[in-house]
DNA sequence: TCCCCTTATACTCAACATGAGTATAAATTG
DNA sequence: CAATTTATACTCATGTTGAGTATAAGGGGA
């Protein structure tokens, strides 16, 4: 009954049951296009990009990257494993499924039939608020009904959605989604219960799909706070504004650009190329390139957001 | 040749492949007894405990809960995944080994026969710098060796391992570990090679096992910054100075005893028992409790540590 | 041509957080 | 009861951050 076996001897040699487990890779392929965080998705948007693990490969990464890479004629920048679940089906039969997260820059993936993308705020309104927070405000009666009379509902919805003053953690979303799971107002959680309220905004997704993109999103926004993978989701060349609008469109919230720029310039991340734009409205901007340098020279912690309130 | 299907017909559909594949999870536990982070390990230090995976359990960590809290008569407070690894063995049979970490208490392993507790800075000694940087600036000259004349190898080495004023970034412990294990200075690497440079001091482990280990520790000594986990390692009382070792112990360096003071009260994560201690030397200090309700106020980002330079 | 609109870029300033150090309190130990 | 040890409280200079203002440099249209 124990997953770890019961003494080393087991474990170590040999003594292994050998039950049938099928092992299936997700993933969660990001660009930005357009200020919009957009996901790969097949089956019209409800569905992850997804299939079984083949031999071949020397490791999962470098097997997805070779996927990806034929799909979208585009190199994965940036690739990370986000997590393994095990399902334990009806029939014994076990599945495992490894999600990774796969920065990109989109591309036609034309060998992929059904294939498109899709910005991830139509699954998750509530995440972008650099319009403002009407989408998340919204949800607010239906979690108040949720959490009547409970203090400790209470508690966790307005630490989480912020109400009444309190900060918004642009990278609870995973949280975020659970909870309104929890409170039954996600699709769903919605299999073969009752009816109960109406349902928040948002595209549903197959399986738990819609629940490994939050977590993706999660450990994005996270990310970008202390490494430099932004600039896999940039061209070669592109102005501060740029940058600054593909963070926002990652973090779901406006930055300060005075105080965004100051942050860039101190930690050294970009250098000129010398270069300026041209025939857009406005002053022409300085065209900046990642110094991948720093790569190198730190161990790194730094890339901090300057939101405004 | 690919991992994920070529279409979605072949993902989605049943078209899987279902190849024989063994799933073992390993696991990194750790405590923190008299200043000194442990982990459980098997066969003499030489091993992390493991298993196959079994059916019976929910889920991953469920499985992992259970076992440990057998073998430790301990209740496992806090749990994470940290990597998935699919290894291609000769014989075209794949592996797939899950890695956890879990935050224990130390408690006679009793049941599981050759597990001890062992100091985790018996795998990685330069990574312990409370009682200085000897172990750390032993390193290198060796990597100096492996650096000549090569720039970049150089900006590596004094990135990760600090020389020349440059700081000391503690969770880079899987970078400095891989470095190292390229410059041939670690015992694994050295698998039917020709022995040229000294080796470096540490524990051996079998496998990928230190590998496991380091990316623990890494893991582990981030999270610690912005999550209340360090907690799960403690007593239910403690004393701030208890709470500041437990904190020093695991990211190996000393921390400014007013600062690390003024930031836990700040945060409040903490409350008086009313209580003291006694019968020690010095004045009784207070005994502090963890404040639970803080995991429902905030979904947190705090947490930071005041370093001693 | 000149004004206006747009975007880029530079600078200021107050509030807060952080790093570092000093001073005082209350126990045990010999 | 003095010396030692640990706890706890406070100060101060510096750095970082949030917020806002000012100026520069392009294009488009009256």
């Amino acid at each position: 009954m124990s997953p770890l076996a019961a003494t080393p001897t087991d474990a170590r040699q040999g003594g292994m049951r050998n039950e049938p487990v099928q092992v299936e890779l997700i993933a969660v392929l990001v660009a930005v296009t357009d200020g919009d965080p957009r996901v790969l998705t097949i089956e019209s948007g409800f569905a992850l990009p997804s299939g079984p693990l083949e031999s071949g490969h020397r490791s999962l990464q470098s097997g997805l990257r070779a996927w990806v890479e034929r799909q979208t004629h585009h190199p994965l920048g940036y690739a990370e494993q986000l997590y393994t679940f095990a399902d334990q089906q009806r029939d014994a039969a076990r599945s495992i499924s490894i999600s990774y997260l796969g920065l990109s820059r989109e591309a036609a993936a034309a060998e992929y039939p059904g294939a498109i993308w899709r910005s991830w705020y139509e699954y998750f309104p509530w995440e972008d608020r650099r319009q403002g927070v009407a989408a998340a405000e919204a949800l607010l009666p239906g979690l108040a009904v949720w959490a009547r009379e409970d203090a400790a509902r209470h508690l966790r919805v307005s630490g989480l959605f912020g109400g009444a003053g309190r900060g918004w953690n642009e990278e609870l979303v995973l949280q975020r989604y659970e909870l309104l799971w929890e409170a039954g107002l996600v699709p769903e959680a919605r299999r073969g219960g009752a009816v109960e309220m109406p349902l928040v905004p948002g595209a549903e997704m197959t399986h738990d799909h819609r629940r490994i993109l939050a977590t993706a999103i999660a450990r994005l926004r996270a990310k970008i706070k202390y490494r430099p993978v932004v600039f896999e989701l940039l061209p070669r060349d592109f102005t501060l504004l740029e940058l600054q609008q593909t963070m926002e469109a990652l973090a779901g919230q406006s930055l300060h650009k005075p105080n965004f720029r100051r942050l860039i310039e101190q930690q050294e991340l970009v250098e000129e190329t010398g270069k300026f734009t041209s025939g857009l409205a406005g002053r022409p901007a300085k065209l900046f390139r990642f110094r991948p340098a720093v790569l190198e020279e730190r161990g790194f912690t730094g890339t901090k957001l300057p939101l405004v309130r």
